[in-house]
DNA sequence: TTTTCCCGCCAAAAA
DNA sequence: TTTTTGGCGGGAAAA
C-alpha cells in the first residue's frame, strides 16, 4: 500500500510553485477526503487527530466536518477525540428522525426557537442543558442557562440539522442559501438580529450563510444536495437530493388532478417513499422564506418566553387536529377546508394578533414582536388572499 | 461587484 | 490549569 508520500515523483526535482487553489482546501474535498478514508465496512471508531494527520489539515476543520456528519449519524461521538464511525447506512434513519422532528410538534424539542430569554431582568441561570440521547443528540432539554443554551443553539450541527428541516418541509424545490439563513436565523434573544432580519440587513446572517456554504459543501460532497441555478431568478440555489441522489421530485403536477389537499402533516409515518421527503403543503407558505423564519420565531416567543410574556393564547384545539410547530406552513389549511372557513380562520388569526400580543418587560422586545406579528398577519392576508383569488379563478 | 468560504482567533466547555 | 471543542467573522479567492 503505498501513501501519498510514496509518489513516484522524484524529490530532486523542482515542485512546480504551488498555486494556491481555494477548491482544493474545500471543506467538500476535505469530507470527500475524510469518506475515502473512514468510509469503509471495516472502520468502528476514528481518531480526531489521526484523521487530521492523515488529511493533513488543522484539528479545527475535523471538527467542521465531524459535527455535519454527526448531524446525519454518519458518526458518534464515543470520547473525547473519538467518533463511532456508523456510515451511510445510518442517514435515512436520521433523516426519518428528522422528518419526525421537522413534523412533530412538540415546540419545545424545536431547537430552532429554543432559548429566547431575553429580558435583562431575567438573567436567573438555569440548570446546565445537556444534549439528549435521541438520535439527534441535540434536542434540548428545558430549564437551561443562558450561555450554554446559547452556543449549542448556533452549533454547526443544529444549524446542519434544520437546514434540511427546511428542505422537508419546504414547499419550494430550491432554496438560496440566503434565504435558508433568513429561516434559520435563530438569534430570537439578539433584537438587533431580530430587527434586522426584517431590514434586510443582518451582520449575524452573513455569519450564517457562511455556514450554510460549509454544510451544503459538505453535503453536495456526499450527494445529499445539489448546487443548480434557480430556474426562475436564475440565482445560486440548492436541492435537496437526498439519500437516493435524486432530487425530491414532489411536484405540484402530483396534486394537479387532486384539488383536496393532504393537510400539513398528517402522514408523519408514511414515508415509505424516499423521495418524498417533503409534505405536502396547501399553501405557498414558505415562497417567501422570511415567512418560515416569522412563524418560528413567533412559535418561539410564544412558547419558550413564557416566565417574561403573556402567553399568547392558542384558540381552542380539537385534540385530534394535528399541532403545528415551528415549520409549520403560516397559511396551511385543514384538507376540506371550506373558502368560508378560510375567511373565518384568517379573521381569527387578526383577531388573534390584534387581542393576544404579548407584553415583555423589555419595551424594545415589546416591539420587536409587534413588527413580527403586524408583518405576520399582512402576510397571512396576502396569502390568504391569493388563495382566494386561485379559487375563483 | 457579488458570491463563496478558508482560516485561525479566542472563548466556552471538558478533562 | 490545560486541553478540547467549535462559534465566529475578517478578508481574499472565485465567479
Amino acid at each position: 500500500m503505498t501513501s501519498p508520500i510514496d509518489s513516484d515523483t522524484n524529490p530532486q526535482q523542482p515542485q512546480p510553485p504551488s498555486i494556491y487553489s481555494r477548491k482544493d482546501k474545500s471543506l467538500g474535498v476535505l469530507c470527500s477526503n475524510f469518506l475515502r478514508l473512514y468510509n469503509r465496512e471495516d472502520v468502528e471508531w476514528i481518531g480526531l487527530d489521526n484523521a487530521a494527520n492523515q488529511l493533513g489539515v488543522e484539528r479545527r476543520r475535523i471538527y467542521d466536518i465531524v459535527n455535519i456528519l454527526e448531524s446525519v449519524g454518519v458518526l458518534t461521538k464515543r470520547a473525547k477525540n473519538q467518533y463511532n464511525w456508523k456510515g451511510f447506512r445510518a442517514i435515512p434513519h436520521a433523516l426519518e428522525e428528522l422528518k419526525k422532528q421537522a413534523f412533530n410538534q412538540n415546540p419545545k424539542d424545536f431547537q430552532i426557537c429554543s432559548y429566547v430569554n431575553v429580558s435583562d431582568e431575567n438573567d436567573s441561570r438555569g440548570p446546565s442543558n445537556s444534549y439528549n440521547s435521541n438520535t439527534d443528540g441535540y434536542t434540548k432539554s428545558s430549564g437551561s442557562s443562558k450561555s450554554e443554551s446559547n452556543r449549542k443553539e448556533k452549533s454547526l450541527g443544529l444549524l446542519t440539522q434544520n437546514f434540511i428541516k427546511l428542505f422537508i418541509t419546504s414547499h419550494d424545490e430550491f432554496i438560496s442559501l440566503d434565504t435558508a439563513a433568513t429561516a434559520l436565523l435563530g438569534d430570537v434573544h439578539d433584537p438587533t438580529a431580530m430587527r434586522s432580519n426584517f431590514l434586510s440587513y443582518c451582520p449575524s446572517r452573513k455569519t450564517k450563510v457562511r455556514r450554510l456554504y460549509d454544510i451544503a459543501n459538505v453535503f453536495q460532497s456526499m450527494d445529499l444536495l445539489e448546487k443548480i441555478r434557480h430556474p426562475e431568478n436564475g440565482k445560486p440555489a440548492f436541492r435537496w437530493l437526498g439519500v437516493n441522489g435524486h432530487p425530491n421530485t414532489k411536484s405540484l403536477a402530483l396534486d394537479t388532478n387532486n384539488s383536496k389537499r393532504r393537510a400539513f402533516g398528517t402522514d408523519i409515518t408514511n414515508y415509505t417513499d424516499s423521495k418524498r421527503y417533503r409534505m405536502d403543503s396547501s399553501s405557498d407558505w414558505n415562497s417567501k422564506g422570511v415567512t418560515v423564519a416569522m412563524h418560528r420565531n413567533i412559535d418561539c416567543v410564544k412558547f419558550e418566553h413564557d416566565e417574561n410574556i403573556t402567553m399568547l393564547q392558542q384558540p381552542q384545539r380539537n385534540p385530534k387536529e394535528f399541532v403545528f410547530g415551528p415549520f409549520t406552513p403560516a397559511t396551511a389549511h385543514r384538507a376540506g377546508t371550506s373558502g368560508n372557513k378560510r375567511v373565518t380562520q384568517t379573521q381569527d388569526w387578526e383577531n388573534l394578533a390584534d387581542s393576544y400580543r404579548p407584553q415583555y418587560r423589555n419595551k424594545a422586545l415589546n416591539d420587536i414582536f409587534g413588527h413580527y406579528v403586524e408583518a405576520w398577519k399582512s402576510w397571512y392576508v396576502e396569502a390568504d388572499e391569493k388563495k382566494e383569488v386561485q379559487l375563483v379563478s
